[in-house]
DNA sequence: TCAAAAGTGTTAAGTTTACACCCATGA
DNA sequence: TCATGGGTGTAAACTTAACACTTTTGA
């Protein structure tokens, strides 16, 4: 190993992530109680620190293993936090991650040792740092996203119904839709398979399941298809 | 200072800044040579170490204020590339941002040491590392930010042509647009200024000048309105 | 007088919004 | 049988896309 950087500092750095899950018509966010100094006992976003050979994004994959469990999940970068004083003991830099999850039926497993719960995104506690402009700039790219891109499906289980996808929305939009315009708008989308399965949970008609088929829409993006919500 | 994270490794994180500026018709990018080695004379995006006390935002203002002599320039964090061995010399995190500068009339003062120059974006030299990959990061990103935030009159000087700012979208786009509805498009926007003063460079007819607003931009989005290209 | 770039309007197609009733079911 | 949530269509307003000629001027 070469040493022409030598003379320059090199720092801690972490990964925060922000972890939504929808349940019962709810966003919810995944916090956990910090288990080191400084601030030991209050709630922050989960995090670790990236490792030797680990590139960001594995050790937010690695963070987010350990907590629930999940391989697999989806997940984007969203920026990165450094301000000199962020956290208060030590010099850190922290990237910021957001991870997409159904936490439908099955009770996610957290492991005991994180201490993490799910909270309602509009009753979310105090947080370290400057965890709280994390959430924020979060939320805000989570709503840019799901009316740009098709993940909102990570938010739903394999398969789903018209009306808990209408409510996901607006939980997200923190604002009611308007159901016609709403269906009208999903069902015109080429990827939306209509199963020949009714969810009959929450009424006594039914609603039926749809599932997405990523592979529809691929092949409808390469034609151009562009999706808008 | 306290020492409750010393377990954890410690890396040196850097800056590489995306500057566009817009010439001529082109957009361009500016590219230094590599002054230090690994890979020593090859073209690289201008970037820089993160020094102690100082945030990546801090650290790419101040490469590019070395860079370009310019102050207050429009700059945006693109994201963290942590990939292990994407500087083959050492562990390098790196934190790309972009930048978009006016490059008009006034032959911008490049540092000598930098040995930085102009290249069209659609004629870039090889550039080392995973820089390609950022490259097409902030073109996208770039692309995306234009079409919905009045970020590109950063390209553009203070006073500039309709026609002046059509070639710049195509030149972003890179693909030609609709001279009509472009026009009427932008005349739309409750923020341009029309001036009654006309730039004959090139033309004999002359263009009108116009200037952005951004107090009239602001005042238009608090009521609502929602900037789209 | 003419070459070169600036400027101008209309129509058709598509998209978005607003809005109210019937349907299927199990308790 | 009725309460509950699921499902459906249309018309008006607005936005986008396509398209060709006239104006101004200096050389």
């Amino acid at each position: 190993m070469n040493s022409f950087y030598i003379e320059h500092p090199r720092f801690f750095v972490s990964v925060d992530c922000l972890v939504f899950g929808f349940a019962n018509g709810q966003l919810n966010l995944l916090l956990s109680k910090r288990k080191m100094e400084p601030a030991q006992g209050t709630w922050s976003l989960p995090g670790g620190f990236i490792e030797e050979n680990e590139s960001a994004e594995a050790a937010a994959e690695r963070v987010l293993s350990n907590l629930t469990g999940l391989e697999n999940i989806y997940m984007e970068q969203l920026k990165m936090f450094s301000q000199p004083g962020r956290d208060p003991g030590e010099r850190v830099l922290s990237v910021a991650f957001y991870a997409l999850i159904d936490l439908g039926q099955e009770a996610l497993e957290i492991k005991p040792s994180y201490q993490a719960y799910w909270f309602n995104i509009n009753k979310l506690p105090d947080l370290i740092f400057d965890h709280p402009e994390m959430v924020d700039f979060a939320l805000k790219t989570l709503r840019h996203t799901v009316s740009t891109k098709p993940v909102s499906f990570n938010l739903l289980p394999e398969k789903f119904t018209l009306p808990q996808m209408q409510t996901l929305f607006e939980a997200i939009y923190d604002r009611p839709l308007d159901k016609r315009n709403f269906r009208k708008k999903i069902q015109s989308m080429p990827f939306l398979v209509k199963l020949n399965e009714k969810d009959k949970l929450s009424s006594r008609k039914g609603a039926f399941l749809y599932t997405f088929d990523n592979m529809k829409y691929e092949k409808a993006r390469q034609n151009g298809f562009c999706f808008n919500l």
